[in-house]
DNA sequence: ATGCTTTTTTGATGTAGGTCAAAACACTTC
DNA sequence: GAAGTGTTTTGACCTACATCAAAAAAGCAT
């Protein structure tokens, strides 16, 4: 799985404001309906970015200083094991909020990559922009409790009880079932990674061949 | 496992707001200091409880309606499977806050039970006043923010950690050494729960037991 | 101390899913 | 289309840990 990831260390190409999709204003204000000022200022505050596949949003050892919003495209989340092997942890599709949580709450280097599967458009946030938002806005508060709770505590939740009470099989059906579309765009050997299941066995649960 | 709970099921026994430590400012302080003012209001919200053991904070299939500080006392949190067996989800150990997410957040059936393990002080925050809370304090929103960040991220992410790349070994030794007093606290079975990992092997574990 | 219950330990056996190696398939690129 | 690269499948074998059953130990009440 080794990638040509040097080929895109190129600067960030920025969209134009006015490219600026109202997709995210939408997402921003389906969590809490912020007023129109502090909504402004957010949306000022998150940078349009348009990126290749195979970039990364950060590197592992690298401080996290961003939140994203992956307005379309897809990214995962991997870190390499002490044994060289590469493994997923998370995939981030379109209209959701992510980061590395670690490394950015306590600005140290972190443990995973963040990479793009697809050529994707993501808007960025800098923490410390977020950091001023809180300080500024009740609402915005308001706002990111929200997002938290909504995003981020219900997904997590869910990927513990995955983990811990579901056989191989299951976690498999259980994400085609929440995730349909992941079985076309992400390949057998990400997904088994993510599931912590071994590619052989994924293709053989996915071929319904039984384990003898 | 089979608990005498029953007998327990009287009103909830309420402390004197004069016996009301000054450990939970504390804890409360410690995470983000706020005026005196929200404090005090914070801290009246709080209900001091003094529990048995064994008592339940909350039942599954009842809604969550409370955050808890656990003051003294430990707590676990479990749900009985298909197969009708107990399966420990989490410890909450003293100067933690703690709740069920997903029944709390979406006010719906709690799958978990909360029980007390130990005689316990507990404070209860209704989730309600946490809502007025957040709306009539800006500070009390960055506090309520770091809370969920310190508290509950980071150990969140790290128990994903453990059942996604640890094996039954290292899950034990990695419990040990984050909580060393579970060792006495906990029996044998709750910590094998807890791990993901049968009573058997967690006893031959513990006992260095190869297994042939 | 003497039961009685609950928890822990030990041994024997079973199985889900891992690992290794090779073949089959699917893509690009020339 | 052939060659090259990456991905998926297949088969043989192995291992970590579960399950079942029974014994031993530890907590309790009386």
């Amino acid at each position: 799985m080794a990638q040509k990831e040097n080929l895109y260390f190129s600067p960030l190409k920025t969209l134009s404001k006015k490219a600026m999709s109202t997709k995210m204003e939408e997402s921003i204000q389906s969590i809490f309906q912020l007023p129109q000022v502090v909504l402004a200022e957010v949306c000022d505050a998150f940078k349009p970015l348009d990126l290749p596949k195979i970039f990364f949003l950060l590197r592992s050892g690298k401080i996290c200083h961003n939140i994203w919003f992956v307005q379309s495209g897809l990214t995962r989340h991997f870190y390499v094991d002490d044994r060289g092997k590469e493994r997923n942890t998370w995939f981030t599709v379109e209209n959701n909020f992510t980061t590395d949580i670690p490394s950015l709450l306590n600005q140290q280097p972190a443990r995973e990559n963040i990479q793009l599967l697809e050529d994707s458009i993501i808007y960025a946030i800098a923490y410390s922009d977020v950091q001023k938002l809180q300080q500024k806005h009740h609402a915005f508060c308001i706002w990111y409790i929200k997002m938290l709770e909504n995003n981020y505590f219900h997904q997590i939740e869910q990927r513990i009880d995955e983990l811990q009470f579901m056989n191989a099989t299951e976690r498999y059906f259980n994400l085609l079932k929440k995730e349909p579309s992941f079985s076309q765009r992400i390949s057998l050997g990400n997904i088994a990674s993510y599931l912590n299941i071994s590619q052989e066995t994924l293709s053989r649960i996915r071929n319904e061949k039984p384990t003898f």
